[in-house]
DNA sequence: GGTCTAGAAATGGTACTACCAATTCTCATC
DNA sequence: GATGAGAATTGGTAGTACCATTTCTAGACC
């Protein structure tokens, strides 16, 4: 009889439930899901099976939970891979240089897109960055939430959404593990690289646009590796009462 | 008093917790932690709050949970991202087109630092892979399997664990979505292709190799993508029971 | 009629208990 | 020393109770 009772818990089960609700278009983004109470009876499994899956939605942000009011299941959410690659940084032991690397893999072809498919609206957010960058003052935190923007933004030009939101993650992490060393960089010099990339984009050239992204990459991760690389591991978590399991 | 007690609900602290034991070396993979009910009670936290954080690392493959024995903390998993990875994919609606198109962006790139860092090991596994493929005879699913072990060889010959880990996922992400297409593909076509940049790899060529893998890809996008686009919503997620919500 | 407010109801957050099923451990038995 | 039955351990699930927050509702008030 229990012909279809696969090994799965039940948790991977209402994973899957869940998965199949909004394939069929049952669960929209927006969309408030039944209570806690009344889904588990419906689903004919107890609240606490429930809300291990609803848990993890929450923290993945699929969906958004409010005590007293509901839970809401939400649109795209570019988080869904934060928590994941946190784990995976720290059990693979991924390191800042390697992450660098993975932009220079991609980034430059990203550039290159982006040249070709530039609009004025996308060009008009990309000097307002350059603007934002000259303002923020050297050494200011916020320079590098900028240059972090300019990035994204030539990704959403390269329209590609799969890596527009992997590497979205990856800036993630690194805006993480870099912080403070952001007074390393020097402002002109960071200005003058990301003005490059701009202006090879403005005038729709692939080829010189993939090269100007390279060099600053490349540049950036010299510059970047040497007093960050030591601090990955010890960054990572933030602390929570008494550690101890024991 | 409640000083620093964050909006934050028990499963983030519990999380950043989690976090904090591994990167501070308390927690290394491999490791065996303590009892659910005993680290329940060392933590200060009920067993099912602490079961939400435990369920989501074992989702997310991080631990594995065996009934009897205990739960036991994994190395690297490179499906970490893969339960993201799929919501992702059904809640931005994101199609097979572009995926492929993710693909085209990356792996030529992959392929010609491949080409730079072949080694005869790895060579001799790209190697079998293309007699595998032989060997599978036109339409077999292995065929498909054996193409993407093909892909991944090269990722790992390339050298970057991130662009690795993240298009293994895509790759995982096709894979569930073709499946009975692959009959579609003809054998002596796809292995003339693989073939081409295999060769290219051999003789360090990067440029070479870039083109092909781009060749490829292109190739491939075009010929699956009509068969796929359709169904794409439809197989994902399996069925679990009532789906019914009320 | 409209506004405000206090109480009721609904909802997610956490804790505790009980029991089941699978696994491992222990120790008597051969 | 090997074997096997039973006990202990462990994760899996269910159910209940209570709390804090938010929303809803109905009545008081202007």
């Amino acid at each position: 009889m229990p012909y279809r009772t696969r090994k799965k818990d039940l948790t991977a089960k209402l994973l899957a439930t869940f998965k199949q609700l909004i394939s069929e278009g049952t669960l929209v983004p927006g969309a408030r899901l039944p209570a806690e109470r009344e889904m588990a009876s419906s689903l004919k499994v107890s609240r606490g099976s429930l809300r291990q899956v609803l848990k993890m939605l929450e923290i993945m942000g699929v969906v958004s939970q409010r005590v007293g009011d509901g839970t809401y299941l939400n649109g795209a959410a570019p988080s869904i891979l934060a928590e994941p690659m946190e784990f995976l940084i720290l059990l693979d032991g991924i390191s800042f240089g390697e992450l660098m690397e993975a932009r220079l893999i991609v980034e430059p072809e990203l550039a290159a897109r982006a040249a070709s498919r530039a609009t004025p609206e996308y060009l008009a957010i990309l000097r307002q960055s350059l603007v934002s960058m000259k303002e923020s003052g050297a050494g200011h935190a916020g320079l590098i939430e900028e240059d972090l923007r300019f990035h994204r933004t030539i990704f959403q030009m390269a329209d590609n959404r799969v890596c527009s939101i992997m590497f979205s993650i990856v800036h993630q992490s690194l805006h993480n593990l870099m912080e403070i060393t952001s007074r390393m960089v020097g402002l002109d010099h960071t200005i003058k690289l990301h003005t490059r990339i701009y202006t090879a984009i403005r005038k729709g050239d692939p080829e010189e646009a993939r090269a100007r992204m390279f060099a600053h990459l490349t540049d950036a991760k010299g510059l970047l590796t040497r007093s960050n690389e030591a601090r990955i591991q010890a960054r990572m978590g933030d602390r929570f009462g008494t550690l101890s399991l024991r």
